[in-house]
DNA sequence: GTGGTCTAGACCACC
DNA sequence: GTGGTCTAGACCACA
């Protein structure tokens, strides 16, 4: 795999499992690769993949079973998608119009593009 | 002045002294603030705004008179806005509509919530 | 059976076996689950099971009959009790008093509270 | 430094440090000593001290200055000493009544033995 | 087999 | 100088 070089890698990983977990490549209470798989998976040091797991953990998006890995936790993918939306509506939207009004682009210049992209 | 800790310090004083020119608080070819007192009015290392101006510099916003301080460009405004439009039309709006489709946003809805903000 | 997920498994079957004998629950001389059933029970490998029987055996307070099982010691509840008064006044008592005082948590402040929860 | 064997060094780290916090040792936007410093002193791996300052990010006890340091949070002492004083109240002294009662031990043994040890 | 911790050493961006 | 990230390799407890 390929990481953007301006990113933590480790922080890149929570992006993946995150993804794969919301797009329900993995599913609720399944078992996710071992750190030890993903890392020499990704050529990745454990280490890093362990320290993307225990943000994940924190995030609620994955749990651990002693001795067993890391699992899927369930709700997860819905939490994700909400928190996104959530994120997206509240915090990306706004600063969206206020560059819009900055820069003097109607709304409908945004509609044109986006029928015209469509 | 509160600096967002995450980003460069530099960056954000970049990104300061781009939109005073931008909203014509410095006007062309007038003196902006020396390193020393820029320093001293953001509680920053002098190196650090120095370094914010050699990038202003490169970016072509601002020129120096040596022995008399920085310079604001003539056109730096315009080029601002200008590049900043290029930015947000080709860069940031196909993100935008991605992160739309992504996350199962209509177009409507986007036209609803800037009709409800304003 | 919900494990902390804190706390090594074993350690916690380990509490749980002590519990059940010193509640009256299993009784001297009787036959305790043998590692295949408790695990099943408890949705933990037998072998995790066992491990907690050994330490049980350590402290004296199951036996093994070769062939036949695990079986309680006799006089197991009573030495539990004792041991854990002992290490309450010894130990969990001591300490108790210097949070305490470092705190500046008074003796009344705790009868209060006694009285009040009961 | 001597460490306990038992518990992971970077946790008594976190310890030690907020002790010195809730002390005064360290007063509030004092510079507490770098990861590199602090390894020294203790004889352990810079990293190790990383992980214990992050820690002690995420709860709010110290903030860190980009190529500064890391500094004490205002209110730090105070709002440790108030998060274990709740932890003593809410969750130890319920458990210590819950044994007292298991053991049979009455309040006035209680009163007795603080008098006696003090 | 699993995670969890730690070391030694490296490289980087930033102040 | 500061933190922040990463690697390679090690050792441990636990299941």
């Amino acid at each position: 795999m390929k990481f953007d070089n301006h990113k933590a890698i480790f922080l890149q990983i929570v992006d993946l499992v995150t993804s794969k977990i919301a797009n329900n490549d993995w599913l609720p209470d399944e078992k996710i690769p071992s750190v030890r798989d993903l890392g020499a998976e990704l050529e990745v040091n454990p280490n890093t993949v362990m320290r993307a797991y225990e943000l994940l953990q924190q995030k609620d998006i994955i749990y651990n079973k002693r001795g067993l890995g890391f699992f899927v936790k369930p709700m997860a993918a819905e939490n994700i998608v909400k928190s996104k939306k959530k994120q997206f509506l509240e915090v990306d939207l706004p600063v969206f119009f206020k560059t819009m009004k900055v820069l003097n682009i109607s709304i409908d210049e945004i509609i044109d593009q986006y029928h015209k992209i469509k």
